[in-house]
RNA sequence: CGGGCCGUAGCGCAGUUUGGCUAGCGCGCUUGGUUCGGGUCCAAGAAGUCGGGGGUUCGAAUCCCCCCGGCCCGACCA
């Protein structure tokens, strides 16, 4: 390709709205461009290297054993009623009519579609397993798009879904799309960490996100140094010393405390540490509104929650419904002489404490010497803390770390969900017809790409790993007013290109403009033609990775190129 | 949805507080010259509904009202 033809708009300031820096140098160096919140066009640069990256799942999907087909994402919205997820998407899902007034979906993930394809053609246990994929266009209206295409209202995924006759087929299907991630994403010059999840409302048993390591992720993984253990925090669990306190019961006794509500504010207030306060939340869910009650220092993991109560939708109630149910404004509830009976659910940290604090349901009062069971009861007792930095690992009790990842991968074990909600059924060996079990298996392609350019760059750009660089090579000739420059640059390429993907830099421009774009737009190998050729016919060979450079003759030159390339491609072949 | 900041040429911004001539600067772009190993230099030029609508005024990018859009933070700790 030469550069003069190409649509390559590498920009010399930062945009003032991108933030991170693989949002920054993919609008720089002309991969990506807005087109609204959310929405981004792949420039012909990031296009090469999307497909490249499409190329190499694709690759290892099918080495795996799947099969890639092409669903439509409008999608009727009778498949969503029929899952029971029409409801339950919630604003996230792109909703639509026809011209006939049917409702209509841009798929946001495919678990109908693929259900719905295995229904309509799968009979007999003779036709599983399958493993079926797309590498398609999703849409999800994301509350706040985020971080170029790190988060963003379109985007393109791989996602697969397995159906199995029983546990040891899914189990094998989910262990092959383990090892194809692992593949992929080293492939790809990536480094991933397979890191346990949560398996949202789907249940199942198993669930692993590929996490990149990244301050700028939006994940925050809990890990154990001393024995491996890592976890979503969304899942994370620690071992707690919760031995219950011999301290004597004293008598409840009402303390006025004006205008205090946090738990901060009544340790400042009052002078005790917060882990003689139980927190009272109240929730609403779709189904109801709970009161949730956990130790001061710990915090409430709503996911846990949400699991524990069997809901969907999980929020703060309204101060209205608080009142309701306490009497009292927020910031003085308990569990103690509620106004209206509903459930409570106690985190393990409440039932061993004694002589506790919490609020009165009385507006500017707080109760003490509170104790489980004679003052106040419960309808469940569950883990529902959120995991802290500096607790004890749940697996061998060192102290557990945090940090913050970017999700770019997600395999997990769906169950019979949506076989069972949409009627799949296959008859077994034995003639009974049974639905088959499901796993699903997705990879955000553009979150990907942004990882690699996260984890692969310097103060002057993109350093593409060569599995993935738009271009394999970029010829600099230097001055192009010089004939003879432009005619070895020319010849360079037209030799070179017969075998390997080369950008030739042609444009009448001054050699600092060519090296720096070289350097922002991340292509591997850079030669250059101008001094040493003038004075001693020799090209300059230069990594972007490196500072070293080589000077190659002529002749030399498809030679040298293809020892580099090699050398530079042979740590993502796996 | 709440809070904060912002919207002026393709990009980055100044000008708005205190209304005033023809709306500026840098980059980029066009033309001519110059230069040629790390974003040359010189000259000339094209390019703007000042986010939109309404109002106040002799006069509005600037003041007032309404609307739209963007970015950041938050949307669990009572």
């Amino acid at each position: 390709m030469r550069r003069s033809q190409m649509l390559l708009p590498t920009l010399r300031e930062d945009p003032k709205d991108a933030e991170i820096t693989s949002h920054i140098l993919m609008m720089r160096a002309g991969i990506i461009r807005k087109l609204d919140a959310g929405l981004y066009t792949f420039l012909p640069l990031g296009h090469r290297v999307l497909l490249k990256v499409i190329q190499i799942i694709r690759e290892e999907m099918n080495r795996a054993g799947a099969q890639e087909l092409l669903p439509p994402i409008l999608i009727p919205a009778s498949l969503w009623r029929e899952s029971g997820r029409y409801e339950v998407m919630g604003k996230e899902m792109m909703r639509l009519q026809d011209r006939h007034e049917n409702d209509m979906v841009l798929g946001p993930t495919h678990e109908e579609v693929f259900t719905h394809i295995v229904r309509e053609n799968v009979q007999s246990y003779r036709d599983l397993p399958l493993n079926l994929y797309q590498i398609n266009t999703k849409f999800r209206d994301e509350i706040r798009p985020r971080y170029g295409v790190m988060r963003c209202r379109e985007f393109i995924m791989k996602d697969a879904y397995s159906f199995d006759l029983d546990e040891a087929g899914l189990e094998k299907n989910y262990q092959a799309m383990r090892e194809a991630y692992r593949r992929i994403f080293a492939r790809c010059g990536l480094e991933v960490i397979p890191v346990e999840a949560d398996t949202g409302n789907m249940g199942g048993s198993n669930s692993e996100e590929f996490m990149v390591p990244s301050s700028v992720g939006e994940e925050t993984i809990v890990h154990c140094h001393s024995c491996g253990y890592v976890a979503n925090v969304e899942r994370a669990e620690a071992k707690r010393e919760l031995s219950s306190s011999s301290e004597e019961m004293l008598a409840l006794e009402e303390i006025a405390t004006p205008n205090v509500r946090t738990i901060e504010e009544l340790v400042d207030f009052l002078g005790v540490s917060p882990q003689r306060f139980i927190k009272s939340l109240v929730y609403r869910t779709e189904h109801e509104i709970v009161m949730v009650l956990i130790r001061g220092d710990f915090m409430v993991n709503e996911t846990k929650l949400k699991h524990v109560l069997n809901c969907i939708e999980l929020e703060p109630a309204t101060e209205e419904e608080v009142f309701q149910v306490t009497g009292a404004p927020i910031g003085f509830v308990s569990p103690v002489n509620l106004k209206k009976k509903i459930r409570i659910i106690a985190d393990e940290s409440v039932i061993g404490m004694r002589n506790a604090i919490s609020g009165a349901n009385k507006k500017d009062y707080h109760l003490k010497n509170m104790n489980p069971m004679r003052d106040f009861t419960w309808d469940r007792v569950a883990d529902i803390h959120q995991v802290q930095e500096g607790e004890k690992c749940p697996r061998c009790s060192q102290s557990l770390k945090s940090y913050k990842g970017i999700e770019v991968g997600h395999i997990f074990k769906l169950g019979y969900k949506y076989t069972q909600a949409m009627n799949v059924r296959v008859l077994d060996k034995n003639g009974q017809s049974i639905p088959p079990i499901m796993g699903c298996y997705g990879i955000g392609v553009g979150r990907t790409i942004a990882s690699v350019i996260e984890q692969n760059h310097d103060e002057h750009g993109i350093i593409w790993p060569m599995s993935i660089a738009p271009f394999h090579g970029i010829v600099i000739p230097v001055n192009m007013s010089d004939p003879a420059v432009v005619k070895a640059a020319e010849a360079i390429y037209t030799t070179l290109s017969a075998r390997f993907e080369i950008l030739l830099d042609d444009r009448d421009e001054r050699p600092g403009v060519k090296f720096k774009d070289a350097d922002l737009i991340g292509v591997p190998i850079r030669i250059t033609v101008g001094k040493s050729f003038t004075e001693e016919g020799k090209v300059e060979f230069k990594l972007r990775r490196s500072e070293d450079k080589h000077l190659v003759a002529l002749d030399d030159v498809e030679k040298f190129f293809e020892a580099w390339y090699e050398k530079e491609m042979a740590p993502y072949r796996v």
